[in-house]
DNA sequence: CGCGACGTTGATTTGCCTCAACGATTGTGG
DNA sequence: CCACAATCGTTGAGGCAAATCAACGTCGCG
């Protein structure tokens, strides 16, 4: 099991400089959980109870708007954390769903352990301040690209950004994800694949 | 100027409940500056220096792509700050744009400043955090919209989020924030005054 | 006054969507 | 272990929302 923290000390320490034992406290915190593919985390209505660290395994974060149709919000693999921060925070009714794609592995903190955490060892406050920063960052480019740029580029920028993912995750995942028809998608991968 | 800090209290407070003392310490951190319209606070290629918060006036945040196309990722008023957070805390070059659209009142928080007051208030990491997670919950909102609903819908949604804008800022920015082409919102804007 | 920034309008084009049909693959229950 | 259903990706035809381009009116300002 020990072996299991790594991934995640690892993680938290690009963040802010934990000292060894502080990491052995954190890690007593976290609880261990294993869940099969095809498995909801998080269901719109419900408030968010969880914010998971993806050990092993590959999910999904989406939205369902009023026409029913999906927007993928992220497509998380090892090392990502999943929430829905604002209603794990407030604990407000979440929009979103969170579902596996794979069977998973997780570490996760609960607004009551997460409470906890933060109020033994206030620099997690820090790391957490740090991790919301980058999602930020990373969301912001994604807009950015998401209004300026031609379905193909975003495709291409997609792939370059994250290559390991067209062969874990099905393209019409993919496509929700650009925010394009995954019969778009397809045409555009056939372009691309003649030059 | 005593009342110059009634804002920016009220503001941190809305997240986190601080002492009068403590507002005293974190008001005396701050910087204020003055500037005209049409000043820009940050431009691409610069390394940001600055987390202002706005007293009293109104800016745009932007960022331009490689053909040349502005995309506006923020259009601030009063109560908001302005930042690009990334470079501000790693000290790399931004890709962004911050222009003043009114003449504006700010207070400021440097990287110096910033940490002094983090190392001194350590409760101040978490109303970072927190305001963080605001702003990414809003852009959560806003990728969703961007990608799943036709412009018209955006317009209104954008209208009765913030009534106040249409009339303060010229109209071109907002389709720029909405993600479509200036003409194309003015005949969207006929459409709706015609029913 | 004259220039530049801004909003409007119409004509035309286009990037992408929708719909429908069709293989290929996977998985599942009898 | 096979049959059949789901799930997934591909392809083509047709349509539409929104972009582009160009011209014009208006306003505020140096």
């Amino acid at each position: 099991m020990a072996q299991q923290f790594d991934s995640i000390n690892e993680s938290v320490t690009k963040y802010v400089a934990f000292e060894a034992s502080e990491l052995t406290y954190f890690n007593s915190i976290l609880t261990y959980k294993r869940v099969p593919k095809k498995t909801f985390l998080l269901q719109a209505g419900e408030v968010c109870s969880i914010e998971a660290f993806i050990i092993k395994g590959c999910a999904r974060v989406y939205y369902v708007n009023e026409h029913g149709t999906e927007v993928i919000l992220q497509l998380a693999i090892e090392g990502w954390w999943l929430s829905d921060i604002a209603s794990f925070h407030e604990q407000t009714p979440s929009k979103l769903y969170i579902e596996t794609l794979e069977a998973c592995e997780l570490w996760i903190l609960t607004p009551t352990t997460k409470e906890l955490l933060l109020k033994s060892m206030p620099k997690f406050e820090r790391f957490f301040r740090l991790l919301v920063q980058r999602n930020l960052s990373v969301m912001q480019n994604r807009l950015c690209q998401t209004i300026a740029q031609p379905a193909q580029e975003k495709y291409l920028d997609f792939i370059s950004r994250y290559p390991s993912l067209p062969q874990r995750v099905p393209q019409h995942y993919i496509a929700s994800y650009l925010g394009i028809s995954p019969e778009f998608l397809s045409k555009i991968r056939k372009k691309i694949t003649k030059k």
